[in-house]
DNA sequence: GTATTAGTGTTTTTT
DNA sequence: ACACTAATAC
């Protein structure tokens, strides 16, 4: 095909709207991206376009996306149209742009090149240590809450035990070279603004600037942007405020809302017409979003025929409401893979999983455990890390007693110390100091050989899935598996460490591949996987599925109820209307009145309400006709919901029926698991 | 001093 | 499914 073919190609391909947009080159664009209205096409487009053209050279280009997932597909997308010179774009998060440029230039903020990135369980481990010396307590959460609100926005809270902590917490990263997060971005703003010529470069350089989902930048992302638009004003932003869920995170929409009065010259092209849901689904969520202030007139429409009308399931327990779905999966027809459960919170993914299982129906979560977080997986990577840098600490921490070889607490805390005093890494001080602790002969040798273990593997050459093989081999990973877990478990673990090492493969150095792992996102791993997904609605943002569960839709969880203490319905509405709009064809939104963990009585959503689905009197939106009990599986008169009576504990309500055990929510004691044949329950109804 | 085990708690959303 | 703790075993 001749460059001009594909130019009408890309052209043809758009509609009216689409094509407004793409051909708008110079100067500040604002395009107002409805779910599903085709905005990763319009923006793969035109940097297509853009270099097709002529207009831009690759190197001149970069692309902001929100996972890296979204990255790599942009670039596949992009490299079918204009082949290997893709490479050369910059297509990045916020993250790793900010980790790449910082390795490009780390000696000016003095930091060594191989700096690590502090993902949160190092972060809690490293608090937990600082607060172990320091001898207080404090909740590890609410000190990551503070440490970001220091680094945001420079809040120091009252307590000065806090300040001393935050500090130390600050200081160890810098002496161990490392960063977290917010300093990926913080760093890259500071080395901006204390080094000129650095910015120049960049500002230069990328002469189009493109930023996805835009409706969740932060205030230091977008100060990052505003930099880098020194010399080019040529900014193409693509967003919905409608889709901003990430405020927890920093995001502002209001950045979002604002463009036309930072970019007094700015040109707004709204697409409303939405190629993935059918009508019923689209008014559904048009109804509910139009509840929400904060934004601007937008309609979807579509083409589409009218489609299924949206189901409302209603249940008594958490149980029920997994057992319908399953039936509702069962009796489709279609393939697992079309089905998506959406929650709000992880912890409503255990129910459905127990069913799912007990099913024999094939499922993957998404978040929640991902297979980075999987223990094994950790352990692994933590000694990559060691070797790497020796002044990871928490990586060190992690691994030194993984398998067991004879180091203990005590001695940790010996060499934690004289790292302190010495103010260098544990690793150092290990190498260094060993007369000092190690006394007895079998605690010196088992350091002695950690030390070699590591040296030795510093000197690998080669592909790095080899490297790790033979850690594997030396520290006995395997044998260490097969004794400590029940054969089940060791297999899925061991088949976990062949899938870590295969995407290994390809990778000579540790610096690259270890920047990979720790940038990545849940999303990175979804791929085309069989089976149904599981995964909360913020994990699903930017997904589309034929059918979509929308479950735990009850005032208190779905809008959360510190959601509605922080007065933020407003965000709560803008996560329903990301679920519903995930779903292509069908849309079952489900509550029930109680739930495992929940004492309480649950009410139906307000969203449920607003989406005029709680109207029993209109035929039209009755409640579903899934509505099942639980058949009994063992030799007992009791049924789910049954009230019955216990000796000591009194009157309670029969709330799952598991083989032997019942769970029973009792009046004065609350929920209790009891074994039927010793507890002599008695029917009152 | 170190390893192992049983018992407990966990539950907003995440780059 | 995991992390953490306290108690016990080695």
């Amino acid at each position: 095909m001749s460059k001009q073919e594909k130019i009408f190609e890309i052209l043809s391909n758009l509609n009216e709207k689409q094509r407004e947009a793409l051909l708008h080159i110079d100067g500040p664009i604002l395009v107002i991206a409805g779910a599903g209205s085709g905005k990763t096409r319009v923006l793969t487009y035109r940097i297509a376009y853009l270099i097709h053209q002529g207009i831009a050279k690759p190197e001149e280009i970069l692309a902001v996306t929100f996972t890296n997932k979204a990255a790599n597909e942009m670039k596949q997308r992009i490299r079918d149209i204009v082949g290997r010179r893709a490479n050369a774009i910059w297509i990045h998060t916020f993250h790793s742009m900010g980790a790449r440029i910082l390795r490009e230039n780390y000696e000016l903020l003095g930091y060594s090149r191989n700096f690590v990135i502090y993902d949160r369980d190092d972060q809690k481990r490293l608090l937990k240590n600082i607060m172990k010396s320091a001898g207080w307590k404090f909740d590890v959460g609410s000190l990551i809450y503070h440490i970001e609100q220091f680094k945001k926005y420079g809040v120091m809270p009252q307590d000065g035990r806090i300040q001393s902590i935050i500090e130390e917490y600050i200081e160890h990263m810098r002496k161990n070279n490392a960063m977290d997060f917010d300093d990926l971005l913080a760093n890259t703003l500071k080395l901006f603004d204390k080094h000129p010529e650095v910015l120049d470069r960049y500002a230069r350089k990328f002469r189009y600037i493109h930023v996805d989902e835009y409706q969740d930048t932060s205030p230091i992302q977008y100060k990052l942007i505003r930099r880098l638009l020194k010399y080019h004003n040529n900014i193409f932003v693509v967003g919905d405020e409608d889709q901003s869920i990430y405020s927890f995170r920093g995001a502002d929409f209001r950045i979002i809302l604002n463009f036309e009065k930072d970019f007094p010259s700015a040109k707004v092209v709204k697409l409303e017409q939405n190629y993935r849901s059918t009508k019923e689904i689209l008014d559904l969520a048009n109804r509910v979003i139009k509840n929400n202030r904060s934004r601007r007139h937008k309609v979807l429409w579509t083409n589409n025929t009218k489609g299924k009308k949206p189901v409302v399931l209603s249940h008594y327990s958490d149980r029920e409401e997994a057992a319908a779905i399953v039936r509702i999966i069962e009796k489709s027809g279609r393939p697992y893979s079309d089905f998506a459960i959406l929650y709000r919170v992880n912890a409503l993914s255990r129910a459905l999983e127990e069913a799912l299982m007990r099913n024999g129906i094939p499922y993957n979560i998404v978040g929640g455990f991902r297979f980075y977080e999987r223990k094994e997986v950790k352990d692994i990577l933590a000694y990559l890390r060691l070797i790497y840098n020796p002044k990871d600490d928490m990586a060190l921490e992690r691994i030194i007693s993984v398998p067991p070889r004879g180091i203990g607490g005590k001695t940790i805390q010996a060499f934690r110390e004289i790292a302190r005093r010495e103010g260098t890494s544990i690793y150092e001080a290990i190498k260094g100091y060993l007369d000092e602790v190690a006394r007895g002969k079998k605690t010196r040798q088992a350091l002695e050989d950690f030390v070699n273990l590591i040296e030795d593997m510093k000197g690998h050459e080669g592909d790095v899935s080899e490297m790790a093989q033979e850690l594997i081999d030396r520290i006995g990973y395997v044998e260490y598996i097969q004794s400590t877990e029940d054969p089940n478990q060791a297999q899925s673990r061991l088949e976990n460490i062949q899938e870590l090492i295969n995407s290994m493969k390809g990778y000579s150095s540790l610096e690259d591949y270890l920047e990979s792992i720790s940038l990545s996102s849940d999303q990175d791993e979804l791929d085309s996987r069989s089976g149904v997904k599981l995964m909360t609605i913020h994990s699903a943002k930017g997904l589309e599925f034929p059918v979509v569960f929308v479950i735990g839709l009850e005032e208190n969880i779905f809008p959360h109820f510190l959601s509605l203490s922080e007065n933020n319905v407003e965000e709560e509405r803008r996560l329903f209307y990301v679920a519903v709009t995930r779903a292509q064809e069908e849309l079952y939104l489900s509550y029930c009145d109680r739930r495992t963990f929940r004492s309480e009585m649950l009410q139906p959503s307000r969203f449920l309400e607003e989406a005029g689905l709680l109207d029993e009197e209109e035929e039209s939106y009755t409640i579903s006709e899934y509505t099942y009990e639980e058949e009994d599986t063992g030799d007992h008169p009791f049924r789910i919901g049954d009230i019955v009576e216990h000796k000591k504990f009194g009157i309670g309500r029969v709330m799952s029926i598991d083989g032997e055990r019942v769970k029973v929510l009792f009046q004065r004691e609350g929920l209790k698991t009891l074994v039927l044949k010793y507890a002599n329950l008695k029917k009152v109804s």
